[in-house]
DNA sequence: AAACATACGTACCATCCTGTATGTAATTAA
DNA sequence: TTAATTACATACAGGATGGTACGTATGTTT
């Protein structure tokens, strides 16, 4: 029983006792690792077998860590889904610096669209959760506000990447509407049976859709 | 107490004891009953929320019958696959006598396939069959089965409409599987959000879409 | 160092779910 | 009419799930 004396900020062992973390830290991390889990059985397994227990465990806590961060499951599937708007929205503000220099507009769209979002795990855990919670208008509507607030996110790239004054307002949403789904329908896809090369077809076969309808 | 004379064929009281009826009609007709009743639920309320007690009780029964006519929940649900998968056979056989005389078949196709299948209730039960069931590796087999034969029956009527000799095997059949996702797209959208105005001028654009990959 | 707050685990409970055994009514076969 | 099947209901068992109460350990403040 030697080494037992304090030493309050060591580094003296370096893997036995973790260095110390504020509480606010240990949350913060302890909540993503729970959201992350819960993202990835979403994915794996759908809504339907993913209870707060798996999620815990998979994470590597138990239901008692669960509960304290989130009060209840309905929580922290809104949690889910505000933390996958938010990855959403940095990379989209990602994609409209990179994109904004090039011409062939539509077709970098859309493998954007794709790489930062349709074609995430993360898109999955959203589309399960929104179907899943359907049966509890409280949390649907929760989950809702928050489908909403990341569809915006997309509804404003798009505006400002392919705005042309001759397109009428209506028909330019249309289209990315029309592109949204397509998108929607890959990733379901995709879920059930992947095949990389095939979505590289149809995301060029989608891309130079766009294109003729954008331009008349 | 009067007329308690057993009467084989009787009309004599019309509504008060319903006509005998065969053991193979009674069949028949409950088991339809029940699968009706677990696609209106699914459609309504997912996978997680449809145990077959609400399936029985929807359909004004209990579980004991359920599960005389389906061993297990996972028999119930390859039967409402096995049930939508027939049905769809028949659908598109129809609209393939209907389809058949006329000129613009993209749109007519497009719209034929929303009609049919995709803006279906029946068509969103698959879906969440199909999710709900990632998780059980046999299930998940059996279900994935009749998707297949469901999905052959689009693909002949596809190519027997919109064979042009002048196009390329491959990008026939990738224009096809990309106005599937679009649709699948839609009728996930259209499940959290309807809106048949909507929805009526994304086919229309998804047809003029189709039509131009068509025809380069 | 002591009092407090936060993080996390364990244990328990009510509920729901699926499966199965068993009983009864309806149908069919003899 | 009687015996055998079939259709369906009722009742119970085992397991999973979500919520909550409570205990302990780890930070934080004074």
């Amino acid at each position: 029983m030697q080494d037992q004396a304090r030493m309050p900020d060591d580094k003296a062992r370096p893997s036995s006792r973790p260095p110390r973390r504020r509480q606010e830290d240990r949350s913060a991390e302890t909540q993503s690792r729970l959201i992350e889990a819960a993202i990835q059985l979403l994915h794996e397994n759908g809504f339907a077998a993913t209870s707060v227990d798996r999620i815990a465990s998979s994470a590597g806590l138990t239901r008692g860590a669960l509960s304290h961060h989130f009060q209840s499951k309905a929580d922290l599937v809104v949690a889910v889904m505000h933390a996958v708007s938010d990855e959403r929205h940095l990379r989209l503000a990602e994609c409209y610096r990179e994109l904004s220099r090039y011409h062939n507009r539509c077709e970098r769209m859309v493998r954007a669209l794709w790489q930062a979002i349709y074609g995430d795990p993360a898109y999955v855990a959203t589309i399960e959760i929104l179907l899943g919670s359907r049966s509890d208008p409280e949390l649907r509507a929760r989950v809702e506000s928050e489908r909403g607030r990341s569809a915006d996110s997309i509804y404003s790239v798009w505006d400002e990447m392919l705005s042309d004054d001759q397109m009428p307002e209506q028909r330019r949403t249309d289209a990315m509407h029309l592109t949204i789904a397509t998108l929607r329908g890959l990733a379901v896809l995709n879920l059930v049976a992947r095949d990389p090369e095939f979505i590289e077809r149809q995301l060029a076969l989608l891309a130079t859709a766009v294109e003729t309808i954008m331009r008349p």
